[in-house]
Order: structure tokens, then sequence, then C-alpha cells
DNA sequence: GGAGGCCTCGGAAGG
DNA sequence: CGAGGCCTCC
């Protein structure tokens, strides 16, 4: 047996070792993150831990599938039985066990966000409410909000502190929504992304056999990216270990990035309220990057005051400084930012895989493809509208969806009248007008028209029919045809390839593509043994079409294939989002002016600047060997030109690593030359500069929703542990009298082990008896 | 039901 | 400026 602790530096094997107890792993960019956690789940594996008794999640499917390789080659099939994956993914598997509890049919729908709001326009237009105070996009924000913070439709009806704000904002129905967003959602058999976690939560909550079943289960726990998680997933992971407490998170906060989007740093920086006894690792060393650039970084991410002090260093060359480009206009900036990449390819001949250019924005995308186009550079941006979220595809997966699940409100009304089939709004408006009446769902009321009293004309009653009789048709063969075979019949009798072959236009060709790859993935799944988020299918459990629509609803853009039809090297283009978890050669950070990066919606208030911050920071530690920054002294903003200070993340590097004395390139001449540009009066010329009042509003907004309370929030952070003069671990011996800083005063009874894993059994007069490990315990002989 | 004109509005994005 | 939603008109 290789004995693959041996590829691990100190910090990360002690990571791996400790399988037992909490565990906080803090993991700088570029530290070997991903190399603690599947080590450790290997390690797990050998140490003879069942591998269904190991949880592992993660953010997203790629992660969990990268993990899944790596362990694969370090411990062979075995691998394929550990739960890994998603949040999302692993509790819907969950859930399609146990949501009958809840009331949920085992093949409930997940309602992707697209659906959600579709649900919500059309509540909001049979309620008669204002469109535009109603926005789908707004209202399910702040729905999902709650619902990440575990807030119920009732309790938010009942707290003036969610329906105040609402009221405030002439949005007084806005409790209401939610109250009927859940109805509509139960009445079709159906979950948001949302509800899988609350769903989770309340299954624990309510269900103490559950709770105890899956805590019986998880004996080891680890999750991914610990910094992002949400109130509901803190939650679900606290109850889960509540037992055994093995848990090992790993994140790291100085990348936290998703606040935005109800990630609560709060749950990194509490870990050591919930688990007084756990051990904490850092992993402060790079293997990524050129020593300019780590400590460029790092002189970045000092200027932040929340976090949690690590210092993050590497032993690779010092490398080139860090170049910066400046661009009279986003155009300028294009080019200089294609000539440098161009210079850089041809001097080092490295491919176009090699290099990346992030950005803040996906609108800056523009001037960057324009610039790479007129040099022959060939690149690939990431970020587009994901295959399954296109329209085509989402009719033909609706026919699928309706078929397996009959309640589905939002597939039948997407598809009822699609191909056209003469039955239009008025027809569905009586249906729907009928159902609301009757209390009934949607699709009984038109399986049985007569019966619920709708009158209608014969020939539309045929329709009707024709339609309920055709799905009912496909919904008897879900379990007799496998997925790929009955996918290919819906796609032919639904009508729907025969509408879009009339259309001979590139899209429509393209669409019927589509279809075709669709049908192509259906195919491969129908032939693999595993789901399309990877898991592996149970043994002799059939390849049926509900199996396969219970994963894409899952993935995302990031998970698709290269283009086949396009296929090669190219440079990547992506915001600094997107970017995170990966690594280039070269990166480009472009557009780094004031009020773009940072964001101008992010400059009123401290945390969302220090966001911005670690924005940047994660940007920069992308860059393996070169960094490059630009930015450009004007550029259109919404078709009006704006003119912007250089960002002050560039001068809050520290001089030594810029390869271009600043006061040189980013002078303080230039500064007030382009101030002196920026005058009133040719801002009034040109039409002004970016409109203020929209952008307030949407900023207040923004705080309230992130006013919603956390059920048993955490209290705010306390500053790290002192670091006072401690034992030396060979001094501590039995029955010595020691202080720990938390613990207090406490008998030593027992030592086990040498070196590093020399642990004591400490008799506390206060919390009773710990083992700690003395590496980390800092006890102090009294 | 679809084409074309008009209006509005603009952050980042996992599942 | 440009994308997307909505309305109108055939």
């Amino acid at each position: 047996m290789k004995n693959f602790l041996a590829d691990l530096n100190n910090d990360q094997r002690q990571a791996v070792e400790a399988l037992q107890g909490p565990v906080m792993v803090i993991a700088g960019a570029g530290s070997g993150k991903t190399r603690v956690l599947t080590y450790r789940v290997a390690h797990l594996l050998h140490q003879g831990a069942d591998a269904f008794s190991i949880l592992a999640l993660t953010f997203t499917n790629k992660a969990a599938r990268e993990m899944r390789e790596r362990i694969f080659k370090l411990v062979g099939k075995e691998a394929g039985n550990v739960w890994m994956g998603t949040f999302h993914s692993v509790f819907a598997r969950v859930l399609r066990v146990e949501g009958p509890r809840l009331g949920y049919p085992s093949n409930f729908t997940i309602y992707d966000t697209d659906d959600s709001r579709r649900l919500i326009k059309s509540l909001v237009s049979e309620l008669h409410l204002d469109p535009k105070l109603y926005a789908p996009a707004v209202v399910h924000g702040r729905i999902s909000s709650a619902k990440s913070n575990l807030v119920s439709a009732a309790e938010y009806n009942e707290n003036p502190e969610f329906t105040g704000p609402d009221k405030q904002f002439n949005r007084p129905e806005l409790g209401r929504l939610y109250t009927m967003y859940q109805m509509r959602l139960f009445k079709s058999q159906a979950m948001d992304f949302d509800d899988l976690l609350f769903n989770m939560n309340v299954l624990l909550r309510d269900f103490p056999e559950v709770l105890h079943k899956y805590q019986q289960r998880f004996q080891y726990i680890m999750v991914d990216e610990y910094q992002d998680t949400n109130f509901a997933q803190y939650l679900i992971i606290k109850k889960l270990a509540a037992k055994n407490e093995n848990i090992c998170v790993v994140g790291d906060d100085a990348q936290s990035i998703y606040a935005f989007r109800g990630a609560n740093i709060q749950n990194i920086l509490n870990f050591k309220k919930d688990y007084p006894d756990y051990r904490l690792f850092k992993l402060e060393q790079n293997y990524r990057s050129t020593q300019v650039i780590v400590e460029a970084a790092n002189s970045i991410i000092a200027q932040n005051k929340d976090q949690i002090q690590k210092k993050v260093w590497t032993s690779n060359e010092e490398g080139s400084k860090i170049s910066v480009l400046k661009g009279a206009n986003e155009n300028e900036e294009g080019l200089l930012v294609a000539r440098h990449l161009f210079e850089q390819k041809m001097q080092y001949q490295l491919p176009n895989n090699y290099f990346a250019i992030l950005y803040r924005t996906n609108a800056q995308s523009r001037a960057m493809e324009e610039a790479l186009r007129k040099l022959n550079i060939p690149y690939r941006i990431f970020g587009g509208l994901s295959f399954y979220r296109r329209k085509e595809i989402k009719d033909l997966v609706a026919y699928f969806r309706l078929c397996i699940n009959n309640y589905d409100e939002d597939a039948l009304r997407r598809i009822i009248n699609y191909p056209t089939r003469g039955i239009g709004d008025t027809t569905l408006e009586k249906a729907i007008v009928r159902a609301g009446e009757l209390n009934q769902p949607l699709w009984d009321i038109l399986s049985n028209p007569v019966s619920a009293g709708l009158e209608l004309r014969s020939n539309v009653m045929n329709q009707i029919s024709n339609f309920t009789t055709m799905i009912k048709s496909f919904t008897v063969q879900v379990n007799r045809l496998n997925a790929y075979d009955l996918a290919r019949q819906i796609t032919m009798s639904s009508g729907i390839l025969r509408d879009l072959k009339e259309d001979q236009t590139p899209e429509g060709v393209s669409r019927v593509e589509n279809i075709d790859e669709l049908l192509n993935a259906v195919r491969d799944f129908t032939e693999s043994d595993t789901t399309p988020t990877g898991v592996e299918t149970e043994e002799g459990k059939a390849r049926t079409l509900d199996v396969f629509l219970q994963d894409i609803v899952l993935l995302t853009d990031a998970d698709e294939k290269e283009d086949e039809n396009q296929p090669g090297d190219k440079v990547s283009l992506m915001t600094i989002h997107a970017a995170k978890g990966l690594e280039f050669q070269n990166v480009y950070i472009v557009g780094l002016e004031e009020n773009l990066f940072p964001s101008f919606l992010s400059l009123n208030s401290r945390s969302e600047l220090e966001e911005e911050r670690r924005l940047f920071y994660v940007a920069l530690t992308r860059a393996e060997k070169k960094a490059v920054l630009s930015f450009a002294e004007m550029r259109y903003k919404y078709g009006t030109p704006s003119w912007n200070e250089p960002s002050r993340f560039i001068s809050e590097i520290d001089e030594k690593y810029l390869d271009v004395p600043r006061k040189k390139q980013i002078p303080q001449t230039s500064l007030k030359s382009l101030h002196g540009f920026d005058s009133p009066e040719i801002r009034k010329t040109l039409g002004g500069n970016t409109p203020e009042l929209p952008v307030g509003l949407q900023r207040r907004e923004k705080q309230t929703l992130k006013k919603i309370p956390l059920p048993g929030a955490h209290p705010p952070p306390s500053s790290q542990s002192a670091t006072g003069p401690t034992a030396n671990p060979d001094e501590i011996q039995p029955g010595m009298v020691v202080e720990h800083e938390r613990f207090g005063i406490g008998e030593v009874t027992q030592v086990d082990g040498t070196g590093a894993n020399k642990k004591a059994t400490v008799k506390f007069e206060s919390v009773g008896s710990k083992q700690l490990l003395l590496k980390f315990a800092k006890l102090r002989i009294v």
C-alpha cells in the first residue's frame, strides 16, 4: 500500500490525520485545500471507515466531481460509495426518501429559479398586483432570503420585522405572496432550491427518528467552502454532526465573496463557539503562485479588518512583477491587454489556455472579445446561458416533467399550448379560475373538464382531452421504458421537433441540434452507471426518465463540457466570481477603476467594500506566474461616457511588486488631469454620468433584505485566541495541574502518543474531562 | 400567434 | 448602448 500521507506537508498531514472530533481547516489560496479533503476521505477509508458513513458536501457539482475522481485515484472504486455532492443534490436525495413524511411524493419536481419566477409572475397577475412593484426577481429574492434563514411563510407574516419593510416599500402583499407561492409549489408537488435546504431542516427538527437515522449514517462529515454556507446549510450540518461531532470544515475567510447571496461568514468565524474543543489547522504554504503574487495578495488583504489572522507564504520563485496597463478607453484597454497577452504567448511559447482575462461585470467582456478577435486569438467565454435553461430545452424538459409529475403546474402551463394546439390564454384562464374555486389542481380540472364545470366549445374540449390523453399515455410508460426510449417517443409525438424544424434560420437549426444534444445526454445516462451529476445509480435500478430528470435541474453551465463543434486551445474569459477555485499561469484583471471595481454599489459600507477587496484577492491569487492589471481612463457605461480614477486596489499593492514605478504609470498628474477632464461642464455636455436615484433605492432594498435576523443568530465574532507562554508538550506529565485558555484549571490524568500526536487527558474543574492534542492545546503549567 | 415598435433598466451567481 | 418585456397591429 502506498503511503500517501507522504505526499502532504506537515500542516496538511495533521489536518488529514485529525479524523476524530471537530476540525476547522483554514486554507489559504493555493494551499492544497482539495488535496487535504480528498486525502482525508482516503485516509478515513484506509483506517477502515465505511464509505457509506462519510458525507462530503461541496457547493458545485464540479468540485464534487473533481474530489470524487481524485479519491478514486487514491482508493479505487470504494470512492463511489462516499456520499459526496452539493448540498442540494445530497439533500434532494434524502428528501426523495423522507419527503413523504412532509407530504411530498418521492418523485417531487425541483423548480429552478426560472420556474420559481414564472410561478411568482403568475401569482402577481392573478392577484392583480402591480407587476413593477412585485417584480418576480424581487419577490423571489425576498422569499429566498427568508427561506435561507429558515423563516417560514407563517413566521414571515407574523413578524413586523419582515412585513414592516415590505409595507414601507409599498409591497404589503409580499407575505401573502410567500404563503401562496408555497401553497402552489406544494400543490404542484414541487420544491424550489431553497426548499431542499428548508425542508431538510424541517425533517431534522420535527422527526427525531430521521435525525437519529442520518446522525447514525453520517459518522464523518466534511464541508468544503465553509465560508460560503448560509444559515439553512449551517444548521443542517450542525444537527447532523451533533451526535458524533466528527465534523471537518474547510474554507478561507479571505475568499468569502458570496455574502450577497446569503453566505454568512460568521459561520466560519464562530466555529469555535459551536465546538469549543475544536482543532484548528491553518494551511499557509501556497504552492500555486510566485512570491510576488503571494506577497502582493497579502498586502491587499491586510487592509481588511474582518479576518482570521494567517500568513500565506510560498517557497516558489520570486517571479516577475505585476504589470499595470492604462488605456484611454475600454477599447484601448482591450487592445493593450490582447497585445500584452500575444507578446507573452510568443516570447514564452505558451498555449492560449495558459491565459485568463478576469473582470468584475459580464458587460466588460465585449471590449476584450473585440480586441482578441482583432489579433486572431481564440477565446472562450464562461458564464453564458446554461444548456438546460435554453427555451427549447426547457420546453422539452417540461414534457418530461409533466409526464413524471402530472401536478407540475409550471410544466403544464408551459406546454399546454406549445406546439400550438388551440388551447389559448382564454381557455387556460378559465381553467385556472375554476381550479382556484374548487381548490383543485389544474391538472385535475383539465383531466375532467365536464365534472369540473368548465364550459368550453366542443373542439376546445377535444383538444384538451387529446392533450391530457397523450400525457397520460407517456406517464404509464415511465416505468416500462428506459429513459432514452421514452424521451425519444415524447420528442416525436409531442410535435416539438416538427415545430422546431420548420424554422430554417441558423438559430432554428441550432435549436434542433440542442434537442438532439439533450437526447444524446439521455442516451448517455441510459447506458452509463452514473446520473448526470455523477452519483452512481443503484445496482439493478432501471435507468428511467424520472431518475434522469431528478438530476439535471441541479446542473449548471459550469458542468457543461466544451463545445464539441469548436474544441481547442483558448484564452478563458470570465467574471472573477466564476474564476474562484481555478488557476492560470497568466492572469489579466481588467477594469480596475473606482466605481467599477470596487463597484459603486459597495462604496457605502465597510463590509461590502471588504467583500470587493476579497474579490480582488481571489482574482490575484488565481495567477501562477504572471499577473497583469489594467484600467481605462474612460469607458462607456449604459451608452454614456464615464471617467473614473484607477482603482484603490492598485495603490493598495505594495509598490515594490509592481513592475513600473507607480508614480510614472499612474501618476498624480494623471489623476489631476483626469479630474480636470471630468469637469462638471464636460459631464453636462455629455449627458451626465451614472444615474443616481435608482441606485439609491436599490441599495436600501438590499440592506433591508439583509436585515432578516437569523433565528439563533451568532453573536459577533471575537478576537483570535491569545498566544500566551505555553508549556512544551514534552513537559506535560500526569498529575500536573494546568491551565487552558478556555477550559480553565484542570488536572492531567493521562498522556498518550508521541510527538505531534501527543495528547493529554485533562480533568477540568468546570467542563470535566477533555482530550487535548498538546501541539495545539496551549496549556500553562500551574 | 408573430413581427415590430416602445419602454425600461442595468452587480456578482451556486443549486 | 443593448437586452428583454410588453403592447399593438395585422
